[in-house]
DNA sequence: CTTGAACCTCTAGCCACTAGAGACATTACA
DNA sequence: TGTAATGTCTCTAGTGGCTAGAGGTTCAAG
């Protein structure tokens, strides 16, 4: 049985955001000693490093309530982690579009100018004022 | 003259981001009609589209703050102008190379279950359980 | 037994909006 | 001119995933 304080430093996991993940449910409550302080086990741990990995790789809280909520009954279908872990690959897949559309954009722009100038001649400055200079929509 | 709705339509920016903007100081005060309505002018119409534009571009709020500080300004240096778009860029790739990460394994854990299986069975929960099964850091 | 670190709860703040309540203004049409 | 529909006003609160701080209590080492 360790403390809130000796689970944040296994997992990297600030105390805070532990105490936080246990109001949103993510979390067991955590068993208390006398003073009210929470203690933990190894299963606490595991939890947390599920919870730790799963937030690494973009789930959100919501995403990872379903994923323990299966994880805890083993003998259900796991079609929904398969969904779930599928649309946040799509997900990951439109923003990396997005954010290269974004990086052809403002590589671009940031070109067009070497700071050197006034902000009146400014191209950037410009390039922000006018979408036609733009090479695509974004 | 044209009402805060229409400058919405014309910028496709929604009626209370407008008044948003105004609180943020992106957006100057709007002039007002005797029953206190926002009226605006082809001034206020380009302001806008240029924190449009900025804000699809991915520029937080302060620093379109900082852009149209610049711009009030022609005879200023536009150095902050560069700066402020060469970090944005900054920004874009680095989240581009930790999307990019992501995205491989998150294809390598999504391939792993076709979602057919049982719960205890499945490869995406125990992806999640254990980062000894990735491939890389993330 | 004392000190100091760690822990507790609660509230508020971050960003960039978005939603809703309840009241007032404007516009279109009869 | 009357009226109804739509638009607008301000204000407050909520979103997600934490993070920071206040003010108090408990634990562990010496
Ligand atoms: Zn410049
Ligand atoms: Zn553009
Ligand atoms: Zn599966
Ligand atoms: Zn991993």
């Amino acid at each position: 049985m360790f403390s809130i304080g000796e689970l944040s430093k296994r997992t990297n996991v600030k105390v805070p955001t532990i105490r936080y993940y246990e109001v949103m449910g993510l979390m067991p409550e955590a068993e208390r000693t006398s003073g009210n302080q929470r203690r933990y086990d190894k299963a606490g741990l595991e939890r947390l490093s599920f919870i730790r990995h799963a937030r690494d790789l973009g789930f959100s809280i919501e995403a990872i309530s379903s994923l323990i909520e299966l994880q805890e009954h083993p003998d259900r279908s796991c079609e929904a982690a398969t969904k779930i872990a599928t649309s946040q690959l799509e997900g990951v897949r439109t923003k990396i579009k997005r954010l290269r559309t974004l990086e052809k954009e403002l590589s671009r722009i940031s070109k067009g100018c070497d700071g050197e100038g006034v902000s009146e001649d400014c191209y950037v400055l410009a390039s922000l004022a006018d979408h036609n200079l733009c090479d695509r929509e974004h």
